[in-house]
RNA sequence: GCGCCCGUAGCUCAGUUGGAUAGAGCAGCGGACUUCUAAUCCGCGGGUCGGGGGUUCGAAUCCCUCCGGGCGCGCCA
């Protein structure tokens, strides 16, 4: 409709003589007495056209007027020159109906045109467990999968574990002081999971005076094993765990690292290999090749970058905490100059997360073993609240999350304002299946009773739906979907109290059946999204709870 | 010093990519269950959108500048 409309203004606009070089913007009014939709299209070609706003305003509801759009009734010329349209209520009527024809469907898209993407996120050292930083990553990349999937993108889910370099061995060390009880090693791993690591280790009876790398390789396995599960609790999975060592031993750094020395962009000095990243105005070049032969750790991520497109990928998006932000130009550069287009990968950096306890920050550092990891996080916090409530925030602001509210306080929490109207939505249908209406076919399905304004509020926003998708998409902003999907909850509540469904009139309870159906679905459908489970009951809390 | 992010109600945050009277949740106060679930709904109070310039019909949104906060600026990852 919203398009229909717009194109139907631009070529009203040519044909008034004006070069249509902006798009015509039509937007669902904001303010109910603004009509339907608005254009602020006037406005905008004003200049250009010659004619103040208002008159060229009236053009446009002239035009609009003679084309005979379906649904329309009137439009009309408010404020500076904006053209506000209002439709005929059927036009609701009819998009609820696609809502229902389309079913799971609704709001999915083919903007990606089967693309396949390569999403890597949370990806750390595995030297010990995940702490909160991970866990907003684990969501957000999650929620960020299935959107773009459901915009039509093929979407792959990646880790990186950085198997490879210095920090395992001082993770093996650290480990093994534990195991001995040896001296721990300068800036070393601390912290209890690394005394039950080795609590284990002794019940499985396994040799205290093995070599640090026997014990670094063990520990890893348990780190690895831990954070599996720890996913799983969140309802992350992950499609590939891609090991960094892999690289270092298949030869495909050694490889990149030649690309880019015929690219002629590596130089050496003062005993290592640099990469001319003052190219592209960075600060300083970065090492490639330590001076003691090893590869850094970009030079591995470059071929890693590498290895993502040889596996077939169109197109690469990288989900880091904002503290990685300064290597974001050096691996575009080095990925660019492996011969992929400028950009890639997309890097999409996420702000930082405040661990609070009612109100009381908690540092958390790995090193110092004061964090708080995901699997103690989901300890106390139901993993749909957690989930949610790092999925409420856009990626540039930094999070709050106090985990004494999200878990206390989980009556307040939005997840279960947002299910709890899945749950009652779910229970209407359970109770008109019991008292035997059932929806006919959707074509026949009369509609009209649909009159309130709360049902009038409601499949306004049930038709935002497939926009706010793309938009969300398009901008890698996976909270726009979950602000969508609480103000859905909330015009569902304010619906459901105001509406009842099962009345004696056979009629209106048909119709509002119909849009309690299609609101679940579109619900549910949303939840799915962001990773949330959807509930078809809830119980009752206790008066206290 | 340089780069990125942020600054919106007491608190936590949205704000449809520049639109009309800036919103929600929490906290506070006051109302609504003989009903398909009251984990709900309704009402009230609460704002120099950090400050100042600029761009234009129009700015929380774009540009400049200052202030304040976070993160980074390793041959660690």
């Amino acid at each position: 409709m919203q398009a229909l409309i717009s194109q139907v203004i631009g070529a009203a606009l040519s044909e008034h003589g004006v070069a249509v070089d902006r798009g015509v913007h039509v937007e669902p009014a904001r303010n109910p007495e603004h009509g339907d939709f608005a254009t602020n299209a006037a406005m905008v070609y004003a200049k250009s056209s010659g004619q103040n706003p208002r008159a060229l305003a009236d053009t446009i509801v002239g035009y609009l007027s003679a084309e005979n759009l379906p649904h329309f009734d009137h439009a009309e010329v408010a404020g500076p020159g904006f053209v506000n349209i209002y439709l005929k209520p059927s036009w609701l009527h009819d998009a609820l109906r696609g809502v229902l024809t389309a079913g799971p469907e609704y709001g999915h898209a083919t903007l990606g045109e089967h693309a396949s993407i390569n999403l890597e996120f949370v990806s750390a050292n595995p030297t010990g467990p995940i702490h909160v930083g991970g866990a907003r990553w684990a969501a957000i990349g999650d929620a960020l999968a299935n959107l773009l999937a459901a915009v039509g993108y093929s979407v792959h889910r990646e880790y990186y574990i950085n198997d490879a370099g210095a920090q395992m061995d001082l993770f093996g060390l650290s480990l093994q002081s534990y195991i001995t009880g040896g001296e721990p090693p300068e800036h070393g791993y601390s912290g209890q999971y690394l005394a039950d690591m080795a609590t284990t280790y002794a019940a499985e009876g396994l040799p205290v005076d093995a070599p640090m790398e026997d014990i670094r390789e063990w520990g890893y396995a348990q780190v690895m094993a831990a954070l599996v599960q720890d996913f799983d609790r969140l309802g992350v999975v992950f499609d590939t765990w891609f090991s960094e060592r892999s690289l270092h031993e298949s030869g495909q750094v050694a490889e990149a690292l030649t690309t880019l020395d015929d690219a002629g962009l590596c130089y050496e000095a003062e005993g290592a290999t640099w990469l001319r990243t003052t190219d592209i105005g960075e600060e300083r070049d970065r090492v490639l090749i330590r001076s003691n032969g090893t590869p850094s750790y970009l030079a591995a991520d470059i071929a890693y970058h590498q290895s993502k497109f040889d596996r077939g990928f169109d197109h690469l998006i990288d989900i880091w905490g904002a503290d990685h932000h300064g290597q974001v130009a050096s691996l575009q550069f080095g990925t660019s100059a492996m011969g992929h287009a400028s950009g890639e990968p997309e890097v999409l950096l996420g702000q930082m997360v405040t661990l609070l306890r009612h109100g009381e920050e908690v540092r958390i550092s790995k090193r110092s073993g004061t964090l708080i990891t995901l699997g103690e996080l989901l300890d106390e916090v139901d993993p749909d609240a957690a989930r949610l409530t790092f999925l409420l925030q856009s990626l540039d602001t930094t999070q709050s999350f106090d985990i004494g509210i999200v878990a206390s306080q989980s009556m307040d929490n939005p997840v279960y304002y947002v299910q709890y109207a899945h749950a009652r939505l779910a229970s209407i249908a359970r109770a008109a299946q019991a008292a035997g209406l059932s929806l006919s076919s959707i074509e026949s399905l009369d509609l009209s009773r649909l009159d309130h304004e709360r049902e009038r509020e409601l499949m306004a926003h049930l038709v935002t739906f497939p926009e706010t998708l793309q938009l969300a998409a398009q901008s890698r902003a996976v909270h726009r979907v979950t602000t969508w999907v609480r103000t859905l909850a909330g015009l569902v509540h304010g619906w459901y109290h105001d509406c009842r469904v099962l009345t004696d009139d056979p009629q209106l309870s048909t119709a509002r059946l119909a849009l309690a159906e299609a609101s679940r679905s579109v619900l549910a459908n949303a939840l799915a999204i962001l990773g949330v489970t959807v509930p078809d009951r809830m119980e009752r809390l206790d008066e206290h709870a």
